[in-house]
RNA sequence: CGGGGCGUGGCGCAGUUUGGUAGCGCACCUGGUUUGGGACCAGGGGGCCGCAGGUUCGAAUCCUGUCGCCCCGACCA
């Protein structure tokens, strides 16, 4: 069998991106067991491998969160229309997409109670009563929890109507040191996304029409999918006092004098699990960066009905899993298929071991990122994994970078820009002029949105690539997920 | 909310135009042979054809309604 055929038997039920990028994506999440339709519309079952992955990604955010000082609380999920209403722009933002409780058994509520799309209220109404000295500030808290927005149309992990994710809530004494948090969270979401998804992250700050409601200014984290989309990938709000004032929380400064609290908020939801996807997969499935992925390493007997192979095997699972988290597929499938199955699942590393390998003392470690083979010694399996995975991680990095760089392009003139976002897409860093007016038409012309004002400003040119007015910031415009 | 597509064993589909014994592939079960890139042979189990009405001697197929799902746009993590 010539080596493309091979290839393409391997694929043949999952649809190539190249072909229909979105089937391909739902191809994936099927075929990997990452998560199922449910009965009710827009809601999905996370299945374990996919819940395993979140698992994964809470461990490492949860741990970067608690080495800044922050700390897990629970909010209750319901709002009473009330105090949803108590600031305006959030309560505008919001209202179109809430779920509402409106009887509790038969007996109809004399107030109606929304699901949380969001928690800042409940944090707020907390807030205002339990902060009153500025001796207990700040507040640094954050839950783990799942939201509900009524959207009209769903996609599994990239938009469903309940969805899991973190959010952190913050009250401090200062504007200063609420700005510094919410830089501070920003950079902690690019950091994980880098050292632990292998995604690469432009950070920046969101332009007056994209930033979150209630907020004075959201900051946000923007990556590259691998078919020219962005996708907004995790966002720090800072408040400044705004939400202080709407609901009373002010304190007693050192020098007695009532000062309101400034705040910040920000998230990361299961929706980074569409990036892991987009960014890193390929037309054989999955690929998961070995820091985040369920099963780091798959072990797949070969030949394992004959004498030793199969206890061998054990020994080498119940050895490396003392260091890594690894899976024995000692089921009756053939090699072959067992071979195919992990790769669609995304695991970063396969190990054979077969009655040749026993005799000769050795496995063959085999990488999904290029399917590269390489023989090592039982005798230092583990070192030779860990610098394998080590490698993958960093492998992984790179190439979603060099995707990124590849789908980014400068335009200087409005044709240019129009023509780079229908033909090309992916980011098109291009000047604007500050002016909402522009960003609309852009949006009209090209359906690209403004992703952010990044933090690394460029000097293209110095007038704005829509109306030619004096420029006074360099953008990031993309089509967005 | 607009535009398109689709509901038939667990999954993917054919059958619907022209009404007449519900089929195929994969998966599953049993036995045997296999096992270094999705093995093979033989046998076997499983379906109110989304739901509700109607037309008809007879409906997966025709009519009416309804529910749901997917994709593409407008709005959003």
């Amino acid at each position: 069998m010539s080596f493309l055929a091979q290839e393409k038997k391997m694929v043949e039920e999952i649809t190539p991106m190249g072909e229909d990028f979105a089937q391909w994506y739902t191809d994936i999440i099927k075929k990997a067991q990452l998560c199922d339709y449910s009965g009710v519309r827009g809601c999905m079952v996370i299945q374990p491998y996919g819940y395993a992955i979140w698992e994964n990604i809470q461990k490492g955010l949860d741990a970067r969160f608690k080495a800044t000082g922050v700390e897990n609380v629970y909010m209750p999920m319901f709002i009473p229309e009330s105090l949803l209403q108590k600031e305006k722009d959030h309560v505008e933002g919001f209202a179109p997409e809430v779920a509402w409780v409106t009887h509790g058994g038969a007996e109809k509520l004399q107030e109606r109670l929304c699901v949380r799309p969001t928690s800042e209220t409940l944090f707020c109404e907390h807030y205002a009563g339990a902060v009153r000295s500025y001796r207990d500030l700040p507040k640094l808290y954050n839950q783990w929890c799942s939201v509900v927005r009524w959207e009209k149309t769903t996609r599994p992990f990239l938009r469903s109507m309940e969805f899991l994710w973190q959010e952190g809530h913050t009250a401090h004494a200062t504007a200063e040191e609420a700005q510094e948090r919410t830089i501070k969270m920003l950079n902690v979401y690019a950091d994980f996304c880098e050292q632990e998804l292998a995604i690469p992250v432009i950070k920046g700050q969101k332009t007056e029409k994209e930033k979150f409601a209630g907020a004075h200014e959201t900051y946000t984290i923007e990556s590259m999918m691998h078919d020219g989309k962005a996708l907004q990938s995790g966002t720090s709000h800072n408040f400044g006092d705004g939400f202080a004032q709407a609901f009373g929380i002010q304190y007693l400064s050192d020098n007695n004098t009532l000062e309101y609290v400034h705040q910040t908020s920000w998230g990361m939801s299961t929706r980074i699990i569409g990036a892991i996807i987009m960014v890193h997969g390929d037309d054989a499935g999955l690929k998961l960066p070995p820091r985040i992925a369920p099963i780091q390493a798959v072990i797949v007997p070969v030949a394992q009905h004959k004498e030793g192979v199969l206890e061998r095997a054990g020994q080498l699972k119940d050895q490396l899993s003392k260091k890594f988290r690894i899976k024995l597929d000692d089921s009756d499938k053939s090699p072959g298929w067992k071979y195919s199955e992990y790769e669609m699942r995304g695991v970063p590393v396969r190990i054979e071991i077969g009655p040749k390998d026993i005799e000769n003392n050795q496995a063959v470690l085999v990488s999904r990122v290029d399917r590269s083979k390489t023989f090592v010694s039982l005798d230092n399996i583990e070192e030779e994994l860990e610098t394998m995975l080590v490698k993958i991680q960093a492998q992984m990095l790179e190439a979603a970078g060099q995707n990124r760089e590849e789908k980014t392009s400068v335009a200087k003139t409005y044709d240019e820009f129009k023509q780079i976002v229908e033909e090309k897409g992916g980011f098109v860093k291009a000047m604007w002029c500050g002016d909402e007016e522009c960003e609309m038409k852009i949006k009209e012309d090209t359906t690209a949105t403004s992703r952010c004002i990044p933090f690394d400003q460029e000097e293209i040119a110095d007038t704005c690539i829509c109306c030619g007015k004096p420029a006074t910031k360099m953008v990031y415009w993309g089509k967005a997920y």
